[in-house]
DNA sequence: TGTACATCAGTGAACGCGCGTTCACTGATGTAC
DNA sequence: TGTACATCAGTGAACGCGCGTTCACTGATGTAC
């Protein structure tokens, strides 16, 4: 893992190393092991500066981690957007949505537990302080609701906010036991995620089926961070 | 935190230290923050006692840890099958063994995380191991497969381990979303939890909540042992 | 065109800390004779 | 009844490690005059 040596960034360029710091830590954050131990000094061996050029662009690594945490927590959210705006009905939106949550979920093992699920001490997610997801749950609420086989009665805002939550319990069950119990014999993922859905959204599984994308092979990164799991 | 002077145990007892370290560990993973950052310095000093001492009884935290997890982990399936004895049908009993599950999961967070949750490293947990929760989650199966609305074709294996599993992500996402968000905007934990088991054993919510048994008030660990959050 | 100075992008050594693990030891208590 | 010895239940000091953070510094590059 011996670095190349690096040579000093041009004046008026300082925040090159900045980015790199960014990029290293998304890097480290998404090949872990356990990503929540992630040091400072592995950072700066990572793009080969002293451990503490790091506090010319941060004041700490947690404020560091904070930041490639948000910038994974919007890439997530994105990409559920786009799947859904790619879609034609309110329950192909929904399969879209939640197809798109588990397959990062699982692709993504890493960051999906920094990000989600609560591995990161306290305040270091971007779940933690602020937000704590409830954009993403909102959009997801609202895609079920519109979802649901019609015909019942109408439904409150308080029973669709309380399904969009039980519906994203059984998202995060199964990405989260999925990806840390890999050694109980799980039938194919999206079997499990038809099934779950079509039993969150009173329809039948091949009717759900049918509706789910087919897995994409190009590239979930954003321009500029690597794909790290390529 | 300083102990008061040990004195050492008469010869022949050395056991006793044992379990006291066991005791210690228990009380430890209970009540921080973060379990899974547990050293072997720490239980020493809660103990009182060198930090060179432990290795007498264990090799190294690694087994001590996993020692005590696994008591956990053997208390709440004891705690599903006492409760699920109660019951006089097979819904009640799905209810019955659902609710201790989550019941104890948002009551031991330290506990929950680091024995089913997946926060410790690789093998140190009781599940990552041989067994992985099958134990477990066979009964949460079976008892499914019997509560479920009688009148539909019958299920193969195949498909009653499915919709275990998938009940299993249902209360494994519930708790751990509402143990590690806890600035959502929750409602009432056995409400979700009723409105969850209606979805998967497609009944009545009204029918679950009647069949839901009250918050015990007695003591739910095994006797020896410390009920630490009270 | 030259030169003094300011700024920039970092460096390198040091600090004190808590950690896991080792090793020779200590002092009380039992047992053999 | 006395005494040498073995065992037991730990102790205490030391080791080397990686960590976060600090601080004075360095050397290249720009700018003012």
């Amino acid at each position: 893992v011996a670095q190349a040596a690096r040579q000093r960034n041009p004046r008026g360029q300082g925040q090159l190393l900045r980015d790199q710091l960014i990029e290293a830590t998304a890097h480290l954050l998404a090949t872990m092991d356990r990503p929540e131990t992630l040091t400072l000094r592995q950072v700066a061996r990572e793009v080969g500066v002293a451990p503490a050029s790091i506090y010319s662009h941060f004041p700490d690594l947690t404020a560091l981690t904070a930041h490639v945490l948000k910038l994974r927590y919007d890439e997530l959210g994105s990409l559920m957007n786009e799947a859904a705006a790619a879609t034609a009905s309110p329950l192909a939106e929904l399969v879209a949505r939640c197809t798109a949550y588990v397959r990062w979920g699982v692709g993504h093992p890493g960051e999906y537990r920094t990000v989600i699920g609560g591995a990161m001490p306290e305040h270091m997610g971007p779940l933690n302080a602020h937000d704590a997801g409830e954009e993403l749950l909102n959009a997801l609420a609202r895609t079920l609701a519109a979802a649901r086989r019609p015909g019942g009665e109408p439904t409150t805002a308080e029973e669709q906010w309380r399904a969009g939550l039980i519906l994203w319990t059984g998202l995060h069950g199964l990405v989260s036991l999925y990806n840390s119990h890999g050694n109980l014999p799980w039938p194919a993922l999206d079997d499990l995620l038809a099934h779950l859905l079509a039993l969150h959204a009173d329809r039948a599984v091949t009717e759900i089926k049918n509706l789910m994308p087919g897995r994409t092979t190009g590239k979930d990164s954003p321009a500029g961070l690597p794909d790290c799991l390529d």
